[in-house]
DNA sequence: AGATAAGCGAGACGGTACGTCTCGTCTTCAT
DNA sequence: ATGAAGACGAGACGTACCGTCTCGCTTATCT
């Protein structure tokens, strides 16, 4: 979260106003869902913020930029990491509300756009992989890493792969095929994932 | 590839002009592979192709559906279905082949895109689906069934799932991670893909 | 009148509409006359005309361009230039016209910004020149010259410095000190002209 | 040079840098000369200065009140009254000055500026009157005045005309036409004063 | 010696305009 | 009737400057 970054002891000048700063980011959250990222329009957050579009581009270096520190605020509660003390179990909870995230919003509408334009912005590109796919790894990292510390893993699993094992075929079904993403699905996911790797 | 479709018996006038109709998706694959679809412009594509954007419009409803048609063109001669008799080996040889693609070429970036503004538009998302992803997941379909023909698949196996499995991987990486897309990565998919349906 | 030259033999394509070549003149005159030259937005205009901006920039190089076009099509009408047989006569009503062009209108105050405006647009400093002063020149020209063909005007009369004894008090009261511009001042300067130059 | 007028019994709080006060006017004056009026921005001048906008505005009401001051300053030295005990010897020179002046600096640019931004703001124009045109007319005028204590003047002259016979001219060229403004134009125009009122 | 108060550099802010770009449609002329 | 040329309305882009504002600090005068 770039920006928002530790404030800290700041110099001389003017304070970055608070209500600019939350309105800007409920006003992209909002667009974003409603419109995509691709139709997202700066002069629209603008206006519809009550702020002028240069104290955007003071903040954010780019519309993508804007976008995913605008989605995470939204995006955080939606996705806790469960510990029930067993894998399978905590799997299939993050799973189910992973994929309720992809159904119920437009994350994926809004994911899509973000890696389409990550690849004309090398800075966009860096952004959405630590931040956004980071993010989301780390919670999901946790998950194993506990099952690790309980003994519940194979000795000779990675962790790195898991992760991809998990979130791959979530988000090819979101932006390639289409196929259906529900509890069951995520149940099953879980179970295979569980399967592999203990 | 629905426009060029049929001709059949027209009335009078001007025929369709077959030099423009190959030049617009020459030029358009051309500068797909240099700018990527979003920044693809169709005023480009029509000064190039020494064309009138109302001509471009009159064949293809949208910048996407005219992408798809231009990338297949191109992305045809290079992949082609190999039939060594083993499973293994001709899994490897597409995964290779696939991983060329992804990495040898704009064909992330342009996948990227359409996917991206597939969710603004219903009969793009359609003809990615039907031309582009189908025509991908028929032909690694035929490995699989020529296996089964073979006995090579285990009885339950499912060919859907199986797919999933070998194409989500691939674009996870290519679209999310950025993680190393190369021959050794092939050779250990394969694997495993054999491992888990063989 | 660069833009609207001449028509000739086109080529193909749209021809230009001349519902928005007028819209955006009548525009700008008007607002030209509201707020000045130098408050005159182009954004305005467009949105005032129902006309793209890009429109406005198609035919116009600058907002100067298009502000001498404007104005000297609403002033054409009101200096029309008088034959009365007389020097002294013909001095004082061009005068008049003048003056009452100067005081009725926001002419000063477009002509200042035009002047501002031109030292840093070579361009728009040779069409104020050429189209804007030039038409004034030449109409006030044609008195002398009719004078000198009628016999009025001394031997070794220059018309061109006779112009610059017209234009530049006038000028000088308009922009610089204020003072009065009525009919005795009219009368006055006519006199002086007369009384030098016959 | 109203903001600087009078400073009287202050009450307590910190007193006005005297050091801010001339590097804002020293910095003006300089970009001034390079960018002229219209392109000069106050936030370039307060950056370069090492000043506040805010200290800026809080000693002068506008660009206007700014660029007369800061101009003003530098031009005074250029411009001596000078007292040969000859009208025409003095009227040349002073013409002579006056002409170096519009040539070898921006005056013309910066005048013209402030004439067009007179037309929006009052008290500019009041400023520009009094301060600026004001100090060259009485410059001027004390070569009249001198002429007249020596009984070089005719009886009725009036110098006021005979102000704006000189003045008028000059501009017109400067800002207008783009004749030649030269020594030879300078001498032209003292003898033509000379004769008229003497 | 405090207290009070204004000036100051820094710089964020809402607003507004700039001039350019692309989209998808529309209009003409020439074939 | 088709097609190239290309104008059109719409509207976003990212930048610049305006004049105002808020900070924390400094420097004076007045008690």
């Amino acid at each position: 979260m770039s920006a928002a970054a530790g404030a800290g002891p700041r110099g001389p000048g003017r304070p970055r106003s608070r209500e600019s700063w939350s309105a800007i980011l409920d006003v992209a959250a909002e667009l974003l869902e409603r419109d995509g990222y691709l139709k997202l329009s700066l002069d629209t957050v603008a206006a519809r913020a009550g702020v002028s579009k240069r104290t955007i581009y003071r903040w954010w270096p780019s519309k993508g930029a804007l976008a995913i520190e605008a989605y995470l605020a939204v995006a955080a509660d939606r996705l806790t990491v469960p510990d029930t003390g067993s894998l399978r179990e905590d799997l299939e909870r993050y799973a189910r509300d992973f994929v309720g995230l992809l159904t119920e919003t437009a994350t994926a509408r809004t994911v899509a756009g973000l890696v389409a334009a990550s690849f004309d912005d090398p800075e966009l590109a860096r952004a959405f992989r630590e931040d956004f796919l980071g993010g989301r790894r780390a919670a999901a990292g946790e998950i194993f890493e506990r099952a690790r510390e309980r003994g519940e893993l194979r000795a000779d699993a990675d962790i790195g792969a898991a992760l991809d094992d998990f979130f791959a075929p979530l988000w090819y079904r979101a932006l390639f095929t289409g196929a259906a993403l529900d509890g069951p699905y995520a149940a099953d996911l879980a179970d295979r994932l569980t399967a592999a790797y203990s």
